[in-house]
DNA sequence: GCCATGCTTCGTCGTAGAACGAAGTAATAT
DNA sequence: ATATTACTTCGTTCTACGACGAAGCATGGC
């Protein structure tokens, strides 16, 4: 018998896997064959793969047709999964630290340009604009950090409100922060999770501001998108 | 080459390596032989599996002697290994499932009722003396509870003051946060961790009020402690 | 009805890596 | 010095599991 621990982390551990689940942090549902192809393997490979993120709980199925739609099974494996990244940093810089010690600017994160300046994380902004917006939001006092928890002000509270961000709405089952910290994976520096977070997310989507790549988890502001979403949500100039 | 998620995850993934870390787990700082011992293995086998982990970032080690001491790199890894524990319930649950769907009450966490009652978890207390702890907490209006955000209320602040918990002195360096929530493994409700928890158990433990366990994560509290615990702590009657 | 598509199951192969015995280094004890 | 204890390194064995080919089972389109 094997802890639970072990099990799990197995599960998220194999090479293929974390692949697939990382595809999945998009927040994206996507089909077998599509998870397939994005970790680079054969059909029957990412069906038995899948049968045990099933299995293990860390994934969610939806029929449709001849399709099966997963995605991840919820927030609190987004989560663990985040946190692993960042724990990872610290392995690369272990790794790197013989060649690389020379050039004291460990990178970090994603190498392509377009995912370390906005990209998804689950569901709510990742990236060099995410954390502007993090900092902004603390700086306008919308947010109040109080050693690294996070909370909503009254002014930040009307100010939502305004915006037609309903707090009271918020699905109450689900014990989900209203907002949280979340240490950006390239940035290494706070930006905002949580149901703000990922209303803010939706928002700009919706408002066609940005765009979601889509084979990336690049997230694509256009110029008149920023423009308005820094009016919207970023310092006043 | 493997992504640092998959790294990170079959560093935590393998049973043996997972049974150290649950081990380290108790906040104690343990040498390689203790750890082959209790993961039940040779001495040899134990030193592959703590480099490996020493370079992945997940342990530290003090050479003390001819001993090797080694503990978890810091409240991040233990805060992963937490989680990734609860997301093992989920697992459990499932497997389980045939069997006992009938008992429609699922077991949780350890067998041990002593580590039911009362145990460390990295630094803090977990168990239900740790929910009860918390609750009352909350219910006292020490800590306010704001979507599964915590903080320290004025009342909080003024009475952890008088008991010697100086705010002020605390490590500005480490980011790590006052008090926080942490999903109890066996209870499956939240308690208290950060340093505030951390520095709970301390008082505890100094005021000799309880004492660990030598060979599990075990606290046992005295009776007279306990009231004493109770008397501080707890709700008034 | 037909075939095409999406996913699963079975059997086989190949490899990564966990385990230990044996031998080596280092620090402490006597 | 010698012995003992703590840990590491090397070489070998063995097993678990990821990979795919082939075949099977659904569902949907025609």
């Amino acid at each position: 018998m094997s802890t639970s621990l072990a099990q799990v982390a197995a599960l998220m551990g194999d090479n293929t896997r974390a692949f697939m689940l990382n595809a999945l942090l998009s927040g994206k549902a996507l089909t077998a064959t599509e998870l397939a192809s994005c970790a680079d393997i054969s059909a029957q490979t990412a069906s038995v793969h899948l049968a045990k993120l099933l299995e293990g709980n860390l994934v969610r199925v939806r029929k449709q047709g001849r399709h099966k739609y997963f995605q991840l099974a919820g927030p609190e494996v987004a989560e663990v999964l985040e946190q692993l990244l960042n724990l990872g940093e610290n392995l690369k810089q272990t790794q790197s630290a013989q060649q690389a010690l020379a050039s004291n600017d460990v990178m970090t994160g994603p190498d392509d340009i377009r995912l370390r300046h906005s990209r998804i994380c689950y569901d709510h902004l990742a990236g060099e604009v995410a954390v502007q917006l993090y900092d902004s939001l603390i700086q306008k006092n919308w947010l109040i950090e109080e050693d690294l928890n996070l909370r909503l002000s009254p002014q930040g509270a009307e100010a939502f409100g305004a915006m037609g961000f309903s707090i009271s709405q918020i699905s109450k089952p689900s014990k989900r922060p209203l907002c949280r910290t979340c240490l950006d994976w390239s940035e290494r520096r706070s930006h905002l999770a949580g149901t703000l977070g990922s209303w803010i997310l939706e928002d700009c989507l919706s408002k066609q501001w940005a765009k979601r790549d889509l084979d990336s988890r690049a997230i694509c502001f256009s110029k008149t998108g920023y423009s308005q979403f820094e009016k919207r949500y970023l310092l006043k100039h």
